[in-house]
DNA sequence: TCAAAAGTGTTTGGGTTACACCCATGA
DNA sequence: TCATGGGTGTAACCCAAACACTTTTGA
């Protein structure tokens, strides 16, 4: 057996799905493979996890060789290892998911652009990706739904500052639901989690919105309650969920 | 030694906590380790995942060789690979859950006693494991604690006739939390899961309890929605979600 | 008759849902 | 003045939560 052949007798690698949020459409960032196999096909961006390596640095550095961020939200999804998964040996891939904001891109290296290229999540979905990755990005988008259900975590998709219909729009284009305007405002208000900027959007062609900005402290704060808050005056509930449902229940 | 040689001195393993309930107390099977390291010490049965083998078959496999158990609730929790985790190398692990039914164990082969044994989650949480088991056992604990809040795997834990007091006392134990009885009552029964067998409890020193039986067939379908299901008359919501709660709210 | 657990309904409050019109801006 | 999205309040409903006494059985 030769080098590569041994090379690939089992090894794990990571696979970073990168979520980002543009143009009202949820985004991931896909690779166009240079060699075989699967040459020409898009992928997800992974790597073999070196031996000194912990699997979230693993993750963390594919991130960052790619898009040179750093510090971004980051969370393991699952873990994929079907026997046959690989046509080169026995490789298993350990899935996490990031959220970026697609606004940092600006600075992007021009030799990023050859290979890395944002897709439609949805487009991605029905497009044939190299090995497994269309089952990987499959469920961590299933899981990056459920979770931006229960954790108040758009806000890492979006620019630092943002408009109330920004937000309704990304978590529409995740849920892939809609959602009424003066509901999702009243809930999102009411968990307390974002500045009021008193600013304004510029040069619209209507009516500016307000701008606000996520209050990472507060954040900090439910995050060390378990995302839940006391209530002050009612008997009724010792505590009360910060979020949950976002709109209408379908999953 | 050359980057090749080091990737390949890697090796994954599969780590399955295997869940049941007795006595009013959620359980888990640990195994004593007899040979270094940690020797001696309790620790989650697992195994390394054979090249020929998909990681749940992996993690069936562990199960069935310490139990003989079969087609049981498993699921993949989360993967552990932090460089110096194991002792004497490189291995990440894969960690999965199992729900079984502790009575299922009676025509356990007297082997199985000598190393294999339940143990009270809670104070084996605050016995020191062997390897990280102690992350490992509180990361799957507090998955299953967010299961059971959102699909009805309780019943899994159980025999296959239950009375009513006793699912309540297995979520309270999952969940850490008391619930109200006839809160509980009302929410289980609404869900429809459970076939009344009018059959009754014997040689209990009270009043005998009615026994209850899963409904497998009604799980299945709501499996298939998703576990939400249509709302007959009411015209607010299309969908109502199956559970959720269960109780008090506190995580 | 006593202990022990089974079993059972109603009220209340908070949160989610549904829904429609006027406002501010740039073109 | 027009098009475009921004911004706002209220009523109905549903469900979670709170809560206590009677019943049945074996000892």
């Amino acid at each position: 057996m030769n080098e590569v052949g041994n090379f690939f007798k089992s090894a794990f690698s990571v696979d970073n799905i990168i979520f980002g949020f543009d143009d009202g459409d949820l985004k991931v960032l896909l690779i166009k493979r240079g060699q075989e196999p699967f040459k020409g096909r898009w992928a997800l961006p992974g790597d073999l996890v070196y031996p000194n390596e912990d699997l979230e640095t693993s993750a963390n550095r594919v991130l960052e060789e790619l898009t040179g961020l750093r510090n971004v939200y980051l969370e393991q999804v699952h873990t994929f290892g079907a026997v046959d998964r690989h046509p080169l040996g026995r490789v298993i891939t350990i899935a996490y998911f990031s959220l970026v904001k697609i606004s940092d891109f600006n600075i992007m290296p021009a030799s990023f652009a050859k290979t890395a290229q944002w897709h439609s999540v949805v487009k991605a979905q029905n497009t044939r990706l190299a090995f497994d990755h269309n089952i990987i990005l499959n469920k961590c988008f299933q899981v990056l739904k459920q979770r931006v259900r229960t954790r108040p975590i758009g806000f890492e998709l979006l620019p630092p500052k943002f408009t109330l219909t920004e937000l309704q729009h990304l978590y529409e284009a995740i849920l892939e639901i809609s959602l009424d305007k003066r509901n999702f405002r009243k809930k999102i208000l009411s968990m307390n989690l974002l500045k009021d900027l008193d600013e304004f959007q510029e040069g619209v062609p209507h009516r500016p919105a307000k701008l606000y900005e996520f209050d990472k402290e507060r954040y900090r704060q439910f995050e060390a309650e378990g995302f839940s808050f006391e209530v002050k005056e009612g008997k009724r509930k010792e505590k009360k969920r910060l979020m949950e449902t976002m709109g209408i229940s379908i999953d």
